[in-house]
DNA sequence: TTGCGTGCAAAGGTTTTGCATGGCA
DNA sequence: TGCCATGCAAAACCTTTGCACGCAA
Protein backbone atom coordinates (compact mmCIF):
# COMPACT_ATOMS: atom_id res chain seq x y z
CA UNK A 1 0.00 0.00 0.00
CA UNK A 2 1.50 3.17 -1.26
CA UNK A 3 1.60 6.43 -0.25
CA UNK A 4 -0.80 9.13 -1.59
CA UNK A 5 0.15 10.85 -4.03
CA UNK A 6 1.38 14.83 -3.37
CA UNK A 7 -0.52 16.85 -5.05
CA UNK A 8 -4.65 17.22 -5.22
CA UNK A 9 -5.87 18.45 -8.76
CA UNK A 10 -8.72 18.41 -10.45
CA UNK A 11 -8.32 15.98 -12.33
CA UNK A 12 -7.86 13.67 -9.39
CA UNK A 13 -10.92 15.04 -7.53
CA UNK A 14 -13.44 14.51 -10.61
CA UNK A 15 -11.90 10.40 -10.93
CA UNK A 16 -12.72 9.86 -7.22
CA UNK A 17 -16.13 11.41 -7.88
CA UNK A 18 -16.90 9.81 -10.54
CA UNK A 19 -15.95 6.37 -8.87
CA UNK A 20 -17.53 6.78 -5.95
CA UNK A 21 -20.83 6.86 -8.28
CA UNK A 22 -19.97 3.34 -8.97
CA UNK A 23 -19.28 1.37 -5.99
CA UNK A 24 -18.81 -2.32 -6.25
CA UNK A 25 -18.95 -2.33 -10.09
CA UNK A 26 -16.25 -3.16 -12.58
CA UNK A 27 -14.88 -0.59 -14.84
CA UNK A 28 -11.82 -0.35 -17.13
CA UNK A 29 -9.87 2.66 -17.59
CA UNK A 30 -11.46 3.04 -21.06
CA UNK A 31 -14.69 3.37 -19.28
CA UNK A 32 -13.51 6.36 -17.51
CA UNK A 33 -11.99 7.93 -20.17
CA UNK A 34 -15.31 7.82 -22.11
CA UNK A 35 -17.68 8.90 -19.50
CA UNK A 36 -15.45 12.37 -19.01
CA UNK A 37 -15.25 12.54 -22.46
CA UNK A 38 -18.97 12.11 -23.20
CA UNK A 39 -19.11 14.69 -19.94
CA UNK A 40 -17.59 17.30 -22.51
CA UNK A 41 -14.91 17.43 -20.07
CA UNK A 42 -12.21 14.46 -21.35
CA UNK A 43 -8.92 13.49 -19.27
CA UNK A 44 -5.91 12.33 -20.60
CA UNK A 45 -5.82 8.63 -21.03
CA UNK A 46 -2.65 8.06 -19.32
CA UNK A 47 -3.69 10.43 -16.13
CA UNK A 48 -6.61 7.74 -16.21
CA UNK A 49 -3.96 5.32 -15.90
CA UNK A 50 -1.87 6.77 -13.53
CA UNK A 51 -4.37 7.54 -11.17
CA UNK A 52 -6.01 4.80 -11.19
CA UNK A 53 -2.62 2.67 -10.49
CA UNK A 54 -2.07 5.32 -7.72
CA UNK A 55 -5.66 4.57 -6.10
CA UNK A 56 -4.70 0.69 -6.69
CA UNK A 57 -1.68 1.36 -4.43
CA UNK A 58 -3.96 3.53 -1.69
CA UNK A 59 -6.24 0.68 -1.24
CA UNK A 60 -9.31 2.83 -2.57
CA UNK A 61 -9.31 0.61 -6.12
CA UNK A 62 -9.04 -3.00 -6.58
CA UNK A 63 -7.94 -4.35 -9.78
CA UNK A 64 -8.72 -7.82 -11.54
CA UNK A 65 -7.27 -9.12 -14.49
CA UNK A 66 -9.94 -11.46 -16.11
CA UNK A 67 -7.80 -12.63 -19.11
CA UNK A 68 -5.07 -11.25 -21.38
CA UNK A 69 -7.22 -9.73 -23.88
CA UNK A 70 -9.46 -7.91 -21.62
CA UNK A 71 -8.86 -4.89 -20.24
CA UNK A 72 -8.37 -4.43 -16.64
CA UNK A 73 -10.99 -4.02 -14.21
CA UNK A 74 -11.00 -1.95 -11.37
CA UNK A 75 -13.13 -1.43 -8.60
CA UNK A 76 -14.20 1.13 -6.01
CA UNK A 77 -13.99 0.35 -2.47
CA UNK A 78 -15.96 2.55 0.33
CA UNK A 79 -13.94 3.95 2.63
CA UNK A 80 -15.60 2.18 5.57
CA UNK A 81 -14.11 -1.17 3.92
CA UNK A 82 -10.47 -0.07 3.03
CA UNK A 83 -8.64 -2.15 5.60
CA UNK A 84 -11.06 -4.86 4.88
CA UNK A 85 -10.76 -8.25 2.86
CA UNK A 86 -13.63 -7.00 1.71
CA UNK A 87 -12.82 -8.37 -1.67
CA UNK A 88 -15.06 -10.56 -4.08
CA UNK A 89 -13.73 -13.72 -6.06
CA UNK A 90 -14.74 -14.25 -9.65
CA UNK A 91 -15.83 -16.62 -11.48
CA UNK A 92 -16.01 -17.11 -14.91
CA UNK A 93 -17.21 -19.60 -17.11
CA UNK A 94 -15.56 -21.29 -19.72
CA UNK A 95 -18.16 -21.72 -22.09
CA UNK A 96 -20.71 -18.57 -22.29
CA UNK A 97 -18.32 -16.25 -20.53
CA UNK A 98 -19.90 -14.97 -17.57
CA UNK A 99 -18.36 -13.47 -15.01
CA UNK A 100 -19.64 -14.21 -11.79
CA UNK A 101 -19.02 -12.05 -8.32
CA UNK A 102 -18.72 -14.00 -4.97
CA UNK A 103 -18.69 -12.53 -1.49
CA UNK A 104 -18.67 -15.43 0.49
CA UNK A 105 -17.45 -15.95 3.94
CA UNK A 106 -16.95 -19.75 3.17
CA UNK A 107 -14.40 -18.86 0.58
CA UNK A 108 -12.87 -16.55 3.03
CA UNK A 109 -11.77 -20.31 4.66
CA UNK A 110 -10.28 -21.03 1.99
CA UNK A 111 -7.54 -18.46 2.27
CA UNK A 112 -7.16 -18.93 5.96
CA UNK A 113 -6.42 -22.93 5.29
CA UNK A 114 -4.00 -22.09 2.41
CA UNK A 115 -2.36 -19.10 4.55
CA UNK A 116 -2.20 -21.69 7.92
CA UNK A 117 -1.55 -24.86 6.27
CA UNK A 118 0.09 -24.35 3.24
CA UNK A 119 1.70 -21.12 4.14
CA UNK A 120 -0.10 -19.57 0.71
CA UNK A 121 -1.23 -16.03 0.89
CA UNK A 122 -3.81 -16.32 -1.74
CA UNK A 123 -4.48 -12.90 -3.22
CA UNK A 124 -8.08 -12.30 -4.95
CA UNK A 125 -7.75 -9.69 -6.88
CA UNK A 126 -5.43 -11.70 -8.76
CA UNK A 127 -7.05 -15.44 -8.65
CA UNK A 128 -9.93 -16.24 -11.21
CA UNK A 129 -11.93 -19.27 -10.36
CA UNK A 130 -12.55 -21.10 -14.05
CA UNK A 131 -15.16 -23.78 -14.63
CA UNK A 132 -19.01 -24.05 -15.93
CA UNK A 133 -21.71 -22.00 -14.80
CA UNK A 134 -25.26 -23.57 -13.87
CA UNK A 135 -26.90 -22.86 -16.95
CA UNK A 136 -23.89 -24.28 -19.17
CA UNK A 137 -23.50 -27.44 -17.25
CA UNK A 138 -27.44 -28.64 -18.09
CA UNK A 139 -26.96 -27.95 -22.00
CA UNK A 140 -24.33 -30.69 -21.30
CA UNK B 1 -12.53 -29.77 -25.31
CA UNK B 2 -12.45 -29.34 -29.03
CA UNK B 3 -11.08 -31.82 -32.07
CA UNK B 4 -7.51 -32.52 -32.87
CA UNK B 5 -6.14 -30.63 -36.43
CA UNK B 6 -6.72 -32.67 -39.11
CA UNK B 7 -3.37 -32.77 -40.44
CA UNK B 8 -0.14 -34.10 -38.55
CA UNK B 9 2.71 -31.25 -39.27
CA UNK B 10 6.78 -31.48 -38.42
CA UNK B 11 6.05 -28.33 -36.74
CA UNK B 12 3.34 -29.98 -34.32
CA UNK B 13 5.26 -32.96 -33.51
CA UNK B 14 8.52 -30.73 -32.60
CA UNK B 15 6.32 -28.84 -30.35
CA UNK B 16 4.68 -31.35 -28.38
CA UNK B 17 8.23 -33.23 -28.29
CA UNK B 18 9.97 -29.79 -27.09
CA UNK B 19 6.63 -29.87 -24.33
CA UNK B 20 7.33 -32.99 -23.29
CA UNK B 21 10.71 -32.10 -22.18
CA UNK B 22 9.25 -29.59 -19.59
CA UNK B 23 6.31 -31.27 -17.78
CA UNK B 24 4.91 -29.11 -15.11
CA UNK B 25 6.53 -26.07 -15.78
CA UNK B 26 5.20 -22.69 -16.83
CA UNK B 27 6.29 -21.65 -20.39
CA UNK B 28 5.19 -19.03 -22.45
CA UNK B 29 4.47 -18.84 -26.72
CA UNK B 30 7.88 -16.90 -26.33
CA UNK B 31 9.73 -19.21 -24.39
CA UNK B 32 9.17 -22.03 -27.09
CA UNK B 33 9.80 -19.35 -30.38
CA UNK B 34 13.08 -18.40 -28.82
CA UNK B 35 14.19 -22.49 -27.84
CA UNK B 36 13.67 -23.39 -31.49
CA UNK B 37 15.22 -20.03 -32.40
CA UNK B 38 18.42 -21.39 -30.49
CA UNK B 39 17.96 -24.97 -32.00
CA UNK B 40 18.50 -23.37 -35.32
CA UNK B 41 14.91 -24.41 -36.68
CA UNK B 42 12.80 -21.74 -35.85
CA UNK B 43 9.42 -21.80 -35.93
CA UNK B 44 6.64 -19.13 -37.17
CA UNK B 45 5.31 -17.61 -33.91
CA UNK B 46 2.14 -17.52 -35.20
CA UNK B 47 2.33 -20.85 -36.04
CA UNK B 48 3.12 -21.60 -32.14
CA UNK B 49 0.37 -19.48 -31.20
CA UNK B 50 -2.36 -21.59 -32.90
CA UNK B 51 -0.68 -24.94 -32.30
CA UNK B 52 -0.80 -23.97 -28.22
CA UNK B 53 -4.28 -22.58 -28.39
CA UNK B 54 -5.56 -26.06 -30.15
CA UNK B 55 -3.26 -28.10 -27.56
CA UNK B 56 -5.52 -25.99 -24.70
CA UNK B 57 -8.43 -26.87 -26.46
CA UNK B 58 -7.58 -30.81 -26.84
CA UNK B 59 -6.31 -30.59 -23.17
CA UNK B 60 -2.67 -31.48 -23.39
CA UNK B 61 -1.81 -27.90 -22.13
CA UNK B 62 -3.31 -25.75 -19.40
CA UNK B 63 -3.43 -21.85 -20.14
CA UNK B 64 -2.58 -19.38 -17.23
CA UNK B 65 -2.72 -15.73 -17.04
CA UNK B 66 -0.93 -13.76 -14.41
CA UNK B 67 -1.61 -10.30 -14.99
CA UNK B 68 -2.04 -8.40 -17.76
CA UNK B 69 1.25 -7.63 -19.21
CA UNK B 70 2.83 -10.44 -18.64
CA UNK B 71 2.63 -13.47 -21.30
CA UNK B 72 0.18 -15.86 -20.87
CA UNK B 73 1.34 -19.13 -19.28
CA UNK B 74 1.00 -22.55 -20.58
CA UNK B 75 1.94 -25.85 -18.55
CA UNK B 76 2.29 -29.25 -20.46
CA UNK B 77 -0.33 -32.22 -19.03
CA UNK B 78 0.87 -35.64 -19.24
CA UNK B 79 -1.07 -37.77 -20.87
CA UNK B 80 -2.36 -40.14 -18.08
CA UNK B 81 -3.46 -37.29 -16.31
CA UNK B 82 -5.65 -36.01 -19.38
CA UNK B 83 -9.17 -37.40 -18.37
CA UNK B 84 -8.78 -37.19 -14.76
CA UNK B 85 -10.35 -34.63 -13.12
CA UNK B 86 -6.93 -33.79 -11.80
CA UNK B 87 -7.10 -32.92 -8.03
CA UNK B 88 -4.13 -30.85 -8.41
CA UNK B 89 -4.11 -27.25 -7.27
CA UNK B 90 -2.04 -24.63 -8.41
CA UNK B 91 -0.92 -22.23 -6.53
CA UNK B 92 1.56 -19.04 -8.35
CA UNK B 93 3.71 -16.87 -6.20
CA UNK B 94 3.39 -13.28 -7.97
CA UNK B 95 6.66 -12.56 -6.87
CA UNK B 96 9.05 -15.21 -7.71
CA UNK B 97 6.82 -17.35 -10.42
CA UNK B 98 7.12 -20.39 -7.90
CA UNK B 99 4.64 -23.16 -8.80
CA UNK B 100 3.19 -25.06 -6.08
CA UNK B 101 1.02 -28.44 -6.92
CA UNK B 102 -1.13 -28.92 -3.64
CA UNK B 103 -2.92 -32.30 -3.43
CA UNK B 104 -5.38 -31.07 -0.52
CA UNK B 105 -8.23 -32.91 1.09
CA UNK B 106 -9.69 -29.73 2.17
CA UNK B 107 -9.06 -27.91 -1.22
CA UNK B 108 -11.47 -30.56 -2.72
CA UNK B 109 -13.81 -28.90 -0.38
CA UNK B 110 -14.02 -25.84 -2.29
CA UNK B 111 -15.24 -28.13 -5.39
CA UNK B 112 -17.86 -28.92 -3.56
CA UNK B 113 -19.01 -25.72 -1.79
CA UNK B 114 -18.97 -23.90 -5.12
CA UNK B 115 -20.96 -26.58 -6.90
CA UNK B 116 -23.22 -27.24 -4.07
CA UNK B 117 -24.22 -23.63 -3.03
CA UNK B 118 -23.73 -21.59 -6.46
CA UNK B 119 -23.58 -23.83 -9.08
CA UNK B 120 -20.45 -23.56 -10.78
CA UNK B 121 -18.57 -26.61 -11.40
CA UNK B 122 -15.05 -25.45 -10.53
CA UNK B 123 -12.19 -26.95 -13.00
CA UNK B 124 -8.80 -26.99 -11.46
CA UNK B 125 -7.17 -27.69 -14.70
CA UNK B 126 -7.82 -24.03 -15.89
CA UNK B 127 -7.45 -22.95 -12.26
CA UNK B 128 -4.12 -21.22 -10.46
CA UNK B 129 -4.61 -19.68 -7.30
CA UNK B 130 -2.31 -16.13 -7.41
CA UNK B 131 -0.67 -14.96 -4.18
CA UNK B 132 2.57 -15.01 -1.92
CA UNK B 133 4.32 -17.52 -1.37
CA UNK B 134 6.06 -18.59 2.43
CA UNK B 135 9.51 -17.20 1.82
CA UNK B 136 8.19 -14.02 -0.21
CA UNK B 137 5.86 -13.15 2.62
CA UNK B 138 9.05 -12.91 4.73
CA UNK B 139 10.67 -10.53 2.78
CA UNK B 140 7.83 -8.23 2.73
C1' DT C 1 -5.92 -32.76 -55.91
C1' DT C 2 -8.02 -30.61 -51.91
C1' DG C 3 -7.82 -27.76 -48.32
C1' DC C 4 -5.49 -27.29 -43.97
C1' DG C 5 -1.24 -25.60 -41.82
C1' DT C 6 2.58 -22.42 -42.15
C1' DG C 7 4.98 -18.10 -42.01
C1' DC C 8 5.75 -13.43 -42.93
C1' DA C 9 4.30 -8.95 -42.17
C1' DA C 10 1.02 -5.96 -40.48
C1' DA C 11 -2.85 -4.92 -37.62
C1' DG C 12 -5.10 -4.87 -33.24
C1' DG C 13 -5.81 -3.17 -28.55
C1' DT C 14 -4.29 -2.03 -23.93
C1' DT C 15 -0.98 0.07 -21.23
C1' DT C 16 3.36 2.68 -20.67
C1' DT C 17 6.71 6.31 -21.57
C1' DG C 18 9.13 10.84 -23.25
C1' DC C 19 8.85 15.33 -22.97
C1' DA C 20 7.12 19.92 -22.89
C1' DT C 21 3.58 22.50 -20.58
C1' DG C 22 0.68 23.85 -16.80
C1' DG C 23 -0.86 23.93 -11.99
C1' DC C 24 -0.43 22.99 -6.85
C1' DA C 25 1.77 24.25 -2.67
C1' DT D 1 9.61 29.25 -7.17
C1' DG D 2 10.11 24.25 -7.27
C1' DC D 3 8.38 20.20 -8.31
C1' DC D 4 4.71 17.23 -9.41
C1' DA D 5 0.90 16.16 -12.48
C1' DT D 6 -1.01 16.52 -16.99
C1' DG D 7 -1.61 15.42 -21.82
C1' DC D 8 -0.36 14.51 -26.32
C1' DA D 9 1.81 11.44 -29.29
C1' DA D 10 4.44 7.62 -29.93
C1' DA D 11 6.35 3.41 -28.24
C1' DA D 12 6.03 -1.05 -26.23
C1' DC D 13 4.10 -5.34 -25.73
C1' DC D 14 1.67 -9.67 -26.60
C1' DT D 15 -1.45 -11.71 -29.60
C1' DT D 16 -4.29 -12.12 -33.73
C1' DT D 17 -5.23 -11.78 -38.64
C1' DG D 18 -4.66 -11.57 -43.98
C1' DC D 19 -2.90 -13.77 -47.52
C1' DA D 20 0.02 -16.45 -50.50
C1' DC D 21 2.58 -20.58 -50.49
C1' DG D 22 3.59 -25.40 -49.35
C1' DC D 23 2.70 -29.78 -47.48
C1' DA D 24 -0.31 -33.69 -45.58
C1' DA D 25 -3.71 -36.91 -46.78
Amino acid sequence: MNARPKYKTKQRDKLIAYLETVPGRHITAGDVCEAFRRDGAPIGQSTVYRQMESLVGEGVLNKYIIDEKSPACFEYVRPESHGAAGTCFHCKCERCGKLIHLHCEELEEIRSHLLGEHGFRLDPRRTVLYGLCEACQEEG
